[in-house]
RNA sequence: GCCCUCUUAGCUCAGUAGGAUAGAGCACAGGAUUCCUAAUCCUGGGGCCGCAGGUUCGAAUCCUGCAGGGGGCACCA
């Protein structure tokens, strides 16, 4: 918009460029937005930035837009809107609605995003509720910025780590049935491993009690059963969590149906795979990884990199124009060798986007709560949730970059509650829905039509109020840009921070008609706004607190 | 040892594509409600943006080195 009458401006100078920048000042006295190119062009053009804004600003033929246009400071160029063209835009915010707050820049281009992706051998902890909260809010804003994306679970139903969850529970269950076996070197120890062995006893009572893990649809059967049941469980807890999935694409399934195969034939077609110490390799050092990886040990198993290169493959097959991973930070190391995988199956490497998420410290009161996934010990995200609630839960993992270090003290999340910066913002909303229930109460409209008088709206609290309610595509751009969904939160904090001044200010229902209505169609929009950005966050809007 | 990442107020963290005088919440101190929800509002103190160089009109932001935290360097997943 801004960018549009900047260009236009800079081409009757002669200027040709495609990109103006644009910012919001740091304050308020400055103007309502700003920009810099005045000073960014003075190298090219040889001339001062103060003259190059001058020739601008006189270039620039908007006079319903803006009250005054001011070179400043080194040579910027400060805007400041006329109160009439915040009302125009706020009427439109209104009325059109989700074109308004969602710019479609996607274009329908299909995204596919991988996250969770947990090993079906435990319930989901903190870490894992970190990269479901951030990949469904992810998800969300790409839909809103009108991709088309695809949510899926990656189920590492094969290999190593089921199998000693398999080995893990026939122990268990052998124990119950007095018939004891080495519990395995690595196997996991919690409490679930003994609901699960109790569980097939229950059912199948002694049957397995003189047979050996090695016999093997014995094997076969106590994997299966495990892993399906830990599996239904981690999609409990995410579903509890408010995260759903589009697809589940089972790691054994790649085996099967020959997926895997394929992909490796394709690379060896592209001449990547070879042989070395009677083991197969991918030559990952072509594009840059440190060094070739193994894809069918000498023992003649596959691991797990084989699938995965198979799993990414098939995502780029599928059409996707761009697939996201979400990581745990300890995976940073994968990367090259899957944007090798990539390249060697003749895809761009572009396509990829990888977003690291750090660990999760766990404290309570500030000591940290220690956890131990193998000796069973650990705080699961179901606890947490049970404890602190799932808004919070969700709200907080979004209050920072995926990749810092996030700290999550239980006792300081309860303590800070009432004053909870998700609560700050749902309070707001259901401010508006109880002033709103008033209204009705009185008979005052809540439909608001494209001429409604808001020339009543001209305090600062007000005009603050508009101006950050229209900024909003402006932030959710930027997050969209950056896959980054914590803009959205920092926005959806600052909005409510205007909010709450002006409605502590300012009366809504006994003013006047033109002003109450006035000022309940701009409650409107803030519940419009906040509404909008709490569903991308997978956060709830209670309407009353 | 090599690689990645982080270091901003007492604490937890933002900082938009290098831009103007460095931001929020919490905590702390004080104040506000005869009135639509006080889970609210107002005021205040608080900073060598880890350290040192460099790039430039301009650096918390980019580059190099150093220190500290975390992570990774498997024919594990």
């Amino acid at each position: 918009m801004i960018e549009d009458i900047l260009l236009k401006a800079l081409g009757k100078i002669g200027i040709e460029t495609d990109f103006v920048e644009v910012e919001i000042p740091r304050h308020e006295a400055l103007g309502d937005i700003s920009t810099p190119v005045a000073m960014l062009l003075s190298k090219k053009l040889r001339k001062s930035p103060a003259l190059i804004a001058e020739s601008i600003i006189a270039a620039i033929d908007a006079p319903d837009i803006f009250q005054t246009i001011e070179r400043a400071g080194a040579g910027f160029i400060n805007f400041r809107f006329k109160p009439s063209y915040l009302c125009d835009e706020l009427r439109k915010l209104y009325s059109r609605e989700s074109d308004y707050l969602r710019p479609n820049v996607g274009k329908g281009r299909k995204i596919q995003i991988e996250f969770v992706s947990a090993n079906p051998t435990g319930p989901l902890h903190l870490g894992h509720g970190r990269g479901a909260a951030l990949g469904a809010a992810v998800a969300n804003l790409l839909s809103a910025a009108g991709f088309s994306v695809t949510k899926e679970f990656y189920v590492n139903d094969a290999g190593r780590q089921v199998k000693l969850l398999g080995e893990s529970v026939f122990a268990r269950y052998k124990t119950i049935a007095n018939t004891p076996y080495d519990f395995p070197t690595d196997g996991y120890h919690g409490d679930y491993v003994e609901e699960l062995a109790k569980g097939i006893h229950a059912t199948y009572g002694d049957k397995f009690s003189l047979s050996g893990f090695d016999e093997v649809e014995v094997s076969q059967f106590f994997i299966a059963y495990s892993y399906t049941a830990m599996l239904s469980e981690i999609k409990k807890d995410l579903s509890d969590f408010g995260v759903e999935f589009d697809r589940w694409q089972s790691e054994k399934e790649l085996f099967t149906d020959g997926t895997v195969t394929k992909a490796i034939n394709a690379l060896r077609g592209n001449g990547f795979i070879y042989e070395q110490d009677s083991a197969v390799w991918f030559k990952a050092t072509a594009f840059g990884d440190e060094k070739d990886r193994v894809i069918i040990k000498t023992d003649g198993q596959y691991t797990y990199f084989a699938s995965d290169i198979a799993y990414h493959i098939l995502k780029l097959d599928r059409g996707f124009d761009e697939i996201i991973n979400i990581w745990g930070a300890d995976h940073h190391g994968y990367i090259p060798r899957i944007r090798a995988v990539i390249q060697a199956a003749g895809h761009d490497e572009n396509k990829l986007v990888v977003l690291l998420v750090q660990m999760v410290m766990l404290l309570r009161g500030g000591v940290p709560v220690q956890m131990s996934k193998r000796a069973g010990e650990f705080v699961t995200l179901r606890d947490v949730t049970n404890e602190v609630g799932r808004d919070i839960t969700r709200f907080i993992f979004l209050t920072r970059r995926p990749d810092s270090q996030l700290e999550f003290d239980m006792e300081a999340v309860k303590k800070e509650s009432p004053e909870n910066p998700v609560y700050y913002i749902q309070y707001a909303y259901a401010r508006i829905n109880s002033v709103f229930g008033k209204a009705q109460e009185r008979n005052i409209s809540l439909s608001f039509d494209d001429d409604i008088n808001l020339s009543g709206l001209d305090s600062p609290e007000e005009l603050q109020l508009i101006k950050k309610l229209i900024f909003y595509p402006t932030a959710f751009l930027t997050a969209v840009r950056t896959r980054e969904p914590h803009r959205i939160t920092f926005y959806l904090q600052e909005l409510a921070g205007q909010f709450h001044p002006f409605y502590y200010k300012h009366r809504i229902l006994d003013e006047a008609e033109p002003l109450t209505r006035a000022r309940l169609m701009l409650c409107a929009c803030v519940k419009i706004v906040i509404k909008e950005g709490l569903n991308i966050l997978g956060v709830s809007t209670p309407d009353k607190m």
